[in-house]
Order: C-alpha cells, then structure tokens, then sequence
DNA sequence: AAGAGTTTGTTAAAGGATCTAATTTAGTGA
DNA sequence: TCACTAAATTAGATCCTTTAACAAACTCTT
C-alpha cells in the first residue's frame, strides 16, 4: 500500500528470446508453420505432430489457430489408413504473393509468385534507355501491376517485392552505389522510389547475387552451401554463398573482381581501366581480340569466333585462350580465398558449353590448389529473377511469421 | 481404456527452441547467464533485471540457481544508495578453466586461462623437431599439466582446449591436413591424439584463424566484424572474419592464397612451386632477392635489409617493391573478393612497421577499387594464442549453457 | 530520534501454455 | 457384430512467468 501504482520494473526493450508463456505460442506456432512450408504437398495432424516433436493437443490448437488466420487451408478428409480418417491440409501459398523485377541494361524481366516463390506469371519487356530512374520505376511498376492482374493478385496481397539491379547494392538503404550499363546510375535509392509507389516490404539485390540464390536453389549450384557465381559478360562480377547465406562485404563491394589487376605490369595510374580484368577479359575485349575493326555484326561474332576456333584458327585460339587464361586466374584467385564447393559461370560468355569453358577448366586443373567443380550457369538469363522470387518468398515467409508474433503480443497486451 | 498404455507420440529428436515450460526456464537462465558473463565486473540483481528485461522474482529465482550451482559467486551487499543494500554478485570465471596451446614450427606456446578467456599463466617451449607428431603431442600435454598447475586449476575442471596448427585443419575431425613448416605433419589428427591423453573439449583450429580471432577481440581488428588477416612469413596464408564468423571454405582450404599464381607465364606446370605467390613473395623469396648466396646471417639479414633500403640502396629498393608489389596485389585480389573493412598484416614480414608496409599501403591505393585499411598485427607473435583462449572460452561458454539446459530437462524428466 | 521515502529483494496469487492421460470419433477387418 | 486401430479432442496436472503485495534495510528530513 506504500505504493500505490509502481512502475514496472525491468522494461528494458524487446526480448530476443521468449521469455514469457505467450511467447511459447508464437513459437511452436512458427515451428509448425515452418513445416508446413517446407512440406511440399498435403500433411495431416498427425504427420505435423511427428514432424514437430509436439504434442497433439498442441499441434491441434496451433492448426486451428492458422486455419483460421488463413495461413494453412483445410481440405477435408482423406482415406483411413486403419482407423479415424485423417483431415488433410496445405500450406496455403497464395495467401500473400511476392514478385520480382530483375532490371537488365538491354531487357527487363518481371514475375510474380506465391508465398513458395513458385512463379504465376512472368513477363518480359525492353529496358528503356536514357529516362531518369524515376520514370523507369515508374514504367515498371506500372507494368507490374498489369502482371499481379494477370496472376489474379491483388495488390493488397503483395507481401514483398525484390528488385535486382546490375551493380553494388547498399543492402541498408536499398540504394543502387552504380551501374555501369544503366545510363546515368549513380547512388540511385531505387527502393524509395519503389516504395512511393508501391506499398510492400521491398529488397534490392545485386543481379549476380541473385542469379546465384537461383541456382543455389533449383540450378548448378543446387546442394553446394558455399559456392561462387562468376559473371562474365560486358562486365565481370562475383558472387558469394557462404553456408548458404549471401557474402556482400562491408562496403557492399564484394565480389567485384572486374577492376582486379592481373599482373604487375599493370600497376602504372595512366593504363588505368584496360589493365584490370573486365578490360582484358570481358566480352568487350574478346572481340577486339578477335575482331578489332568491328566487321562483323554485334549477334555474329561470338558465333563465327566459336566456329575459327573449331577450325583451329590462329587468332581464335589465341583470343579463347588468352581470356580464358585470365578468367581462370580470377577464378582460382577467389577459389583460394573462398574455397567454394562449385564455381558457376554465366553470363554471355558462358552462355553455353564450348572452348572458353573448356579452357577455363583446363587452365584451373593446372593452377588451382584446392580443385571444385566448375559448372555453366543451369538457368541462364532467368537466374536474376529466379532468385527475386526466392528471396522474396523468404521475406514474405519472415513477415507471415512476425505477424504470427504480433498477433501473439497484442492479444498479450489486451 | 482401449489402449493401456500408448507409446508417446512425437518424440522426433531434440527440438531447437523451447517449446515447454521447463524450456523457458532453460532459456532465461541462459539470457542471465550470458549478461553476467559480458558485465566485467560486479552486478546485482536489480541490474540484472534492467538488463534481461526479465522480471524480478524470475531473476531471484534463477540468481540462486546459478549461484547454486557455482556459476556466480554471492559478493554479500554493497553500500546502499538510498535504500535497502543490495547483493553483489559476479561471474565465477573460475568456475572452469580453457587452455590453449599454439604450435608453431620453432616454438609452442601453451597458456591457461579463466572462462573468460583472461590469461591466468603462460610458457613457451621449443617445438621438438623429428620427432612424431604423437611424441609431440605427448610433450606438450605434460608441459600443459604443469602449466594447470601453476596457474591452480585442476586438470578435473578443464572445460576446453583449442590447439592451433601452421597449416589448415579439418575442423568435423580434428584433423591438420598439412603442415609445410612441421616435418612429417600429414593428415594428423591433433584431437584424437590430444584426447587420448587430456579428457576435455578440444578444437583444432589454423594458426592464421587464430590469430585473426586474437586481433579481432583485443588487437588491431577490434570493432571490424569483417576483415582479413594476412600471414607473410616463410608460408604465406589469410584468414578470414564474416560478420564477426571465421570462413572455413568447403574443404577447409580457405585463405590459402600462398599457392596463387600471380602472372600468366607462371602457368606453366614445370615451374611449379616457384611461379606460385609464397614463392615469389614469402621470407625465402625476398632474402633470395636480397642476399642469394646468403651472407649474412639468418637473424640479421632482414634487419641489413632495411638498412640497405633507408640508405636507398637500389638492390634493396627492388627487392623490397617487387615483393610488396606481389603481395598487395594478393591484398587487392583477396579485398576485391571479400571486401573487408581491414586487413591486417602479421609474420614475420611485417613484425613491425617499416619499408616494406608502406610500400604495399601504396601499391593498394592505386589498385584496390574499395579501399579498406591496412593495419599490422598488434599482437604479433601472441595473436594465435590469444585467439586459442577465446575460442576455448566460447566453447567452455557454450558447455556451461548446455549443462543448464541438461541440469533442466533431468528435473523434468525425473 | 522518529517517520517518510527509496531501493532491493521475496512471497503469494493469477494466467497462459504445454504435457500426459483419457475419451471421443470414425474407420477396418474377422 | 465385435475387437482393433488411427486421428483428433477434452480434462486435469504441471511448469514457468508475471503482477501485486509485502518485507527488509537503508537514507534523509523534520
């Protein structure tokens, strides 16, 4: 009574852990919808309590609980396997929708999926060139709406968007540091400007990190927790998965191995950037190698330089291995420094199997201490978007569950 | 009735995070454990409770639980600040006990130290050479006997022992694949044999890890979640910091950039050992450069070196350019990759400032894209074993937490 | 010197969530 | 029809945390 209204003691923020009885609630129930993701069909009662180690009572009052929230859907019965016929249920994937946009220098790709990442439609259209980066947001985000009707989403419905844009991504701020290939690129906040216009968590994302989450996920990289993606086409860029999980660096600069210097000579300020990589090893350099005057056209050359080189041309092989060489110096560079379990190439290079490719594992056979597959890219130009679905899904799959938490605290707090 | 007594349903394995009652308390008791352990000095309850945001009848409960079990020490009270007196309380730090041994190819260091990781007494003995490495092993542990002793922590209360090899290690197993400087290391495995002789935890780790770590938590990376240690000394080896995680790689072959080849013309398989970066740029390397009939005796030819430098003796002047100009393009192509905020240089190349650094910082700012700082090693030969007690006092942190979590769900059970 | 006010810590009662055990539901098969 | 099986729900007990009240021990003012 000496007291009449003590403030509470101890209101130090939010915990990290659960602390409380509610939170228990939040998370079994996160426990067991993660299971349910993770499952790709129909599961029943019974298989979510083997699966989560709960109890049945638990396990039923947490089903309802998200049958009810509309994060899983009832489906009835199914057949008795012996006794009492078990009630099946899903994952219910559309219950939110994410999407992607995976803005190119010459085409961009957009695309739309479930709460799996599992794409509904998908479209793609020309990037347009010399707009400020407000107008081609604009564009896009107008042509993503069309494609959420298309897919019968509403807007309302879409939980995250992840953007991939071709340079260094301030992860932070969601700002694009620059892109060579985009025309006026510099320090642009492409996530405000999404955000201005369309309401939903957003990501942006390296493309080249992206294109690796693909093919971490259903491509070339598909079991290898930490591997590499090395890009080569105009430009040259790495990505890095280590245990699963993306590498940006404290700059949000790793990965880009196109300015590397490959050799001393090239050290001198005024060679500047034809000494380093991308200058010697990009396509732009391989077709000076190969056809310095520009004779043929733009969607020939690397067709007929393939072709001299089948033919054991001179200049062709002497074009396919000098860059090869260096791609694979690059390539073991970062393969000692990371040590990946598979190298993935993509990129125009490496658009197909061929001699660079073949050249390239040869040279690393002979160079590389610690050896790891070298693999072509499995999804090609889709890889980018790929990974926007994927990386959107997780986010979505993130939010579900702190709504699930919230949901937990505010019926705490009343 | 229908069925006497049914098997439990759901008991799938050890689940992950609490999902009974007894659990929470589990992972209270670690959330004060874990602040008790991060407070240098004294605290009480009522601090306690501040910190955790647990309540405080929560936190009385589990302070005497701990205390019960030795993990914090009762202080008795402190003077009072305007009311009832409270009780002082701190981390046991000796309630266990870690050691670390670092094993170097001329000396081995050992030191024991408190559950934080603070030294309690050290030696430094010289590393047998031609002997197996089980005799090794066998010298050192008796070395480590007296050393517990001295330092008054029975060999009952050793918590966790890291050993750290020149050469990189299989962590799963224990195991150093190599040791280039240490005669007739091949595929040793260190943790079966020191286990057969000392009954604890023990992590074998690389030196060069180690040494980052050391740098990390009270050297020349302190605050830099994201950095590269870089070992020039007769080998040549990085380590390196993610987020505050060692990178590994997937054979466990990270960081070994000493097997780089630096040029194209070094492609060539016959050159071999020579063309490669600890070749051209290692200790051996740069006397061969400075004095190839060796001279001048084996401690003084580096200092003789320096010498010739600040007289600009034009031998020395190339000598040392061309091995910083080696090794800062390592530096580039390693920052280029990881993009670190630091990097830091150690070995006995750069056992302190001089020429020779300063060269390579020069050489990286006209070729490093992203620049990050470079720093030398500020606890030079110390650094891996610092780094063996840090590891050893996480460790030993992580067993005392799990002994809680065991001692709680015994209760349960029973 | 006594009482008001403070700070610290403990006890008591209530609330929420899980678990085990029993029960209901709904089938299969002899 | 009856015994048996599998799935799901209900009932009761247990555990832990929280809020609220209380006790302890001290400072400071009147």
């Amino acid at each position: 009574m000496a007291h009449g209204h003590r403030p509470t003691r101890g209101s130090a923020g939010e915990p990290t852990t659960a602390t409380h009885a509610a939170h228990l609630r939040a998370l079994n129930a996160d426990r067991v919808l993660r299971i349910a993701i993770d499952q790709p069909g129909t599961f029943t009662r019974a298989e979510l309590i083997q699966a989560s180690g709960l109890s049945a009572p638990t396990v039923g009052s947490v089903t309802t609980d998200l049958i009810s929230k509309g994060m899983l859907s009832d489906l009835g019965t199914a057949p008795s396997r012996g006794g009492r016929r078990p009630t099946l249920m899903e994952f219910n994937a559309r219950h939110g929708f994410v999407a992607g946009i995976d803005l190119g220098p010459t085409r961009t790709r957009l695309a739309v999926g479930d709460l799996r990442g599992h794409q509904l439609a998908a479209r793609i259209v020309d990037t347009p060139t010399d707009v400020p980066p407000a107008v081609l947001v604009e564009q896009m985000t107008s042509a993503l709406r069309d494609l959420l009707a298309e897919a019968g989403a509403p807007e309302k419905r879409l939980v995250s968007l992840v953007a991939g844009a071709p340079g260094p991504v301030d992860l932070s701020s969601g700002t694009v540091l620059y892109a060579p290939n985009l025309h006026g690129w510099n320090t642009v906040p492409l996530r405000t400007l999404l955000r201005e216009r369309i309401n939903t968590g957003i990501v942006i994302e390296n493309d080249v990190n992206l294109a690796l989450l693909g093919e971490h996920s259903t491509g070339a990289a598909r079991d290898h927790r930490t591997c590499v993606f090395l890009f080569v086409g105009t430009g040259i860029g790495a990505a890095i998965l280590i245990d699963g999980v993306l590498h940006h660096g404290h700059h949000y600069m790793a990965g880009e191995v196109g300015a590397m210097v490959m050799s001393p000579e090239h050290i001198g300020g005024d060679v500047g950037p034809r000494g380093c990589l991308e200058g010697l090893a990009g396509m732009k350099a391989l077709r000076s190698r190969w056809d310095p005057a520009r004779a043929e056209p733009p969607d020939r050359w690397f067709a007929s330089l393939m072709q001299a080189y089948s033919r054991g041309d001179a200049r062709a092989v002497e074009a396919v291995d000098e860059t090869a060489t260096l791609i694979a110096m690059a390539a073991a560079q970062i393969g000692a420094t990371i040590d990946p379990s598979v190298l993935v190439l993509g990129g125009s290079m490496f658009a197909e199997p061929g001699p660079l490719v073949d050249a390239v594992r040869r040279i690393l056979r002979q160079i590389a201490r610690t050896p790891f597959e070298v693999v072509l890219s499995a999804l090609g130009k889709d890889a980018p978007l790929a990974g926007c679905l994927l990386v959107g899904a997780h986010e979505a799959q993130r939010t579900l569950r702190h709504q699930l938490r919230g949901g937990q605290r505010r019926r705490l707090v009343q």
